[in-house]
RNA sequence: GGGCCGUUAGCUCAGCUGGCAGAGCACCUGACUUUUAAUCAGGUGGUCGCAGGUUCGAGACCUGCACGGCCUACCA
């Protein structure tokens, strides 16, 4: 007999095994198995029944994906894993005559039922005396190599099942993942906010400067926007009288990839009334402290060679002196996009004259500035030129209150104290709208009137607050790839 | 968008100056009643990313394309 390992012939290997299990009336995808402990709960079982120092040794059945198989002559060792962990089968002579015949088309990768006793073998190894074993799911596929696990970056991404089952550390991330938005959720339920969600699908694109994805409603014949941010839902609700709103919800840009950068993403933003931007500042530290020490045991992370810690209170700078320091340059006495412009030819950047001045302080700061914020830093009091949602600060009109947080070189938060004049916000948008159709083919910046009207309804004074989760998610896990926390990240189309 | 690197068996990877397509794991056959990266013996498995070109001869050299990674620029 011929046989052939590509994988078609691998998978017709495994077929043959399903066929004969079928014509031995075995049904290889039943439709339940019940199992009475999961593997770790099988040790442990062991572990006290060895402890009571009894003779007895517990029935067990579990149930979970086969991940190596030795065969010693006329007994077998088989490694099941499940959800909580690994397991050691010993297929011998206490095997059913029915339970021989299925694991005679085991192979590695099939899902399956054992039960049995536990024991401890010579070499310590928690085993189950397996007396019968079931087929559950056979597996028709060989799995990535034991040893090196799945490498291909691509590959993991588009088939992160494979990901999950060969390489441990991935599924951790996950958790952590999953601790970290429940702990924001707890930290926002503890402090009377009210978690609400708002329209993914918006007529209007606003709340963040980004380019927006389009798309189209039938019955409609209208055109949407995927939401671009949360606010402006939000702040609608704060206007309606809840006074504690947030919401953890997923906002698409339609712009470039990269490390730090994926097409969706999720975004915690949270609105308080009569609040401001210090009382901003405070939850933040409170909350990114809570969450590490709630995920990680300590307030510290490890993040690209650097321990990061963040313990409250964290460093306060003043932007512009923050980038007066690191990069020489004093914007504020730059008053017009053209003279910083020449401040910034000056020290060697090359300039896109359609910039605004906003737009070239954020180039400086994501420059010179940003890259050095390893340590929690709040970069504080922006040019009102880059912040139209933001309120002037009283003492200086070309100034707003508003704060970005970051972390290990990212930015991971944006707040300001929320512009509630109807007048002065429409001036603002009237700016932005004059400021970017100049030079922003294809995309139409239209003012969102509804929220006006709102506005005009009287909103309370309130502090606002973003918070990119996935970049929390990447600094509590050490995670320098935003594609590494998210569990299907955006790839291009395989051809 | 630009630069550099990569794409070889199901997986992880070698493949020199152009000269028969390789290893480990997985898979198949056999041996083995306490193994655990089991071991031992034997074996199967390839559109060398795709398309052209140079050459007696291309996995390797040249051109184009696709996909990916890193850096860089832009978007934020």
């Amino acid at each position: 007999m011929t046989k052939q390992t590509s994988l078609e012939a691998i998978t017709e290997e495994r077929l043959q095994k399903l066929e004969r299990l079928r014509q031995q009336g075995f049904n290889p995808y039943p439709n339940r198995y019940r199992r009475s402990h999961t593997a770790s709960e099988a040790v442990a079982l062991l572990g006290t029944q060895e402890a009571a120092g009894t003779e007895e040794r517990g029935e067990v059945s579990v149930a979970g994906r086969v991940t190596a198989r030795r065969d010693m002559g006329k007994i077998s060792f088989i490694d099941l894993r499940d959800g909580s962990g690994k397991i050691q089968l010993l297929c011998s002579n206490a095997l059913g005559e029915e339970a021989r015949r299925v694991l005679k088309e085991i192979d590695i990768g099939d899902i399956i039922g054992a039960s049995g006793k536990v024991f401890r073998t010579r070499t310590k190894e928690p085993t189950i005396e397996t007396t019968d074993i079931v087929m559950l799911a056979k597996s028709l596929r060989p799995l990535p190599e034991k040893w090196h696990g799945l490498a291909d970056v691509d590959k993991r991404h588009r088939q992160r099942y494979l990901d999950l089952i060969a390489n441990p550390g991935v599924k951790e991330i996950f958790e952590t993942r999953s601790r970290v938005i429940a702990k924001v959720r707890q930290f926002m339920n503890r402090r009377g906010f009210i978690e609400v969600e708002t329209p993914v699908l918006q007529p209007e694109a606003g709340g963040a400067l980004a380019r927006p994805f389009v798309t189209h409603h039938n019955a409609l014949d209208q055109d949407f926007y995927l939401r671009i941010a949360l606010e402006l839902h939000l702040k609608r609700l704060i206007v309606g009288g809840l006074e504690r709103v947030y919401e953890i919800g997923r906002i698409f840009r339609n712009e470039g990839l990269s490390h730090k950068h994926n097409p969706e993403f999720t975004m915690l933003e949270c609105y308080q009334a009569y609040a401001d931007y210090r009382d901003v500042m405070k939850l933040v530290e409170s909350m990114v402290a809570g969450v590490c020490r709630k995920t990680r045991g300590s307030l510290t992370a490890q993040f690209v060679g650097h321990e990061i810690n963040f313990k409250p209170p964290w460093k306060r700078l003043d932007l512009r002196e923050a980038v007066k320091s690191f990069s020489g340059i004093d914007y504020a006495e730059c008053p017009d996009a053209a003279s910083l412009g020449n401040a910034m030819v000056k020290i060697g950047m090359t300039v896109d004259p359609n910039k605004d001045r906003g737009r070239l302080i954020d180039e400086l700061i994501s420059t010179y500035v940003e890259p050095n914020l390893v340590q929690p830093t709040f970069l504080v009091d922006y040019p009102r030129d880059m912040s139209p949602l933001a309120k002037n600060r009283p003492d200086n009109d070309r100034v707003v209150e508003r704060f970005e947080a970051f972390a290990g070189g990212m930015e991971i938060a944006n707040a300001f104290t929320e512009l509630n004049d109807p007048g002065e916000q429409r001036r603002r948008f009237r700016e932005q709208v004059a400021g970017r159709s100049a030079h922003t083919e294809g995309e139409e910046w239209t003012i969102d009137e509804d929220y006006l009207e709102a506005l005009e309804y009287g909103m309370p004074p309130t502090g606002g607050l973003g918070v990119g989760i996935d970049r929390l998610v990447m600094l509590v896990t050490g995670q320098e790839s935003i594609r590494e926390v998210i569990l299907f990240p955006q790839l291009r189309d395989k051809p």
